[in-house]
DNA sequence: TCTTGCATGTAACTCGTTACATGATTTG
DNA sequence: CAAATCATGTAACGAGTTACATGCAAGA
């Protein structure tokens, strides 16, 4: 249940449009959670029908018109439990480890040309991450809310510095062996 | 794609029937990929009739009787097919750093206190990990299946460290202040 | 015989993915 | 007006979750 959650939270930093949220979860909400435009529809369709969220009103509603969302106060108090709900955290979902688990099994094959080029696709998500500390986050006073996104970034960070270290590792050890 | 693949990993470490695949899949398998036995009968079913595992024979077939599989020639080149297959690391999908976002809008309200439990269990099972870690690989020679079962561990191991590390730093600015 | 634990399943629902369909607006 | 782009959706399916149903076997 986090989709809907993402959604409110991307409504309450700025109501938009579900392309507009598409377009966020491309960027700045994407890098901890992906949701296709399919599901962002499916997802606005159903927060509306349950009162969480409303449409602003506009001249002509029509498919293919652009249709903007905001949060209801119900909405937010929804969000406002969820933030305080007891949840355990889950295994991860990456499929890689699995992989070389198999290949335990069958046999290296052709899988560390593989781990490397994750481990650059995490690198350079990494550079990317970095990049965003130093461009948002010059240092100096900074409001809660802004403490709490750069914290989320530096998770973010902390996430493929694991990825980065660990896949380092295996290439360098079954590449040579 | 991933469960039949973990599956048909699990089988041919060792014939199992579903109850014993779910208990790996809480222990080992599990570290780095979860199911429910639900999940598992139903992928066993469906690997069954597509001629990728076989029922071993036994005495009297019955529902609340055991029923081993075991891997078939086909289903061995499908897991080769998959470990050589190229595919993009996915996002994470544990939605924490969502609700601390979320808490970046609607204020910390209790969170602090459920980043630090986050941060115990991480550190717990990194912990475990260690522990792994030491017991089932003491130095000297390893097969090369080995060797690939102590990277993923050791994969295990970078990404709690980076949970850690990123929750220790996280409960540390907030809860301050 | 009753309970407990082992073992295999069904059903219903939600969430995620892929492919496709359709209308509105802008710009060459 | 044609093409590109913006924008909203449908349909079908696969994967994950939760609740429940059923049967077998061993020991108190």
């Amino acid at each position: 249940m986090s989709l809907p959650h993402a959604i409110l939270t991307a409504l309450l930093e700025k109501p938009s449009s579900g392309l507009e949220l598409t377009r966020r979860f491309d960027r700045s909400i994407g890098y901890f959670w992906s949701a296709t435009h399919q599901q962002i529809y499916r997802e606005l369709g159903k927060l509306e029908e349950s009162g969480l969220i409303r449409a602003l009103p506009s001249e002509v509603p029509a498919r293919g018109r652009r249709k903007e969302y905001e949060v209801l106060p119900e909405g937010r108090r929804e969000l406002c439990r969820w933030v305080e709900r007891r949840e355990d955290p889950k295994v991860g979902r990456d499929p890689l480890p699995l992989r070389l688990r198999a290949a335990g099994v069958v046999g290296l094959r052709n899988l560390v040309p593989e781990l490397a080029r994750h481990r650059d696709l995490h690198l350079a998500r990494l550079r990317e991450y970095e990049e965003f500390e130093r461009r948002d986050f010059p240092g100096g006073a900074l409001t809660e809310q802004q403490r709490v996104q750069l914290l989320v970034l530096r998770g973010g960070i902390d996430m493929e510095r694991g990825w980065v270290s660990w896949l380092t590792r295996a290439v360098d050890e079954l590449g040579g062996g």
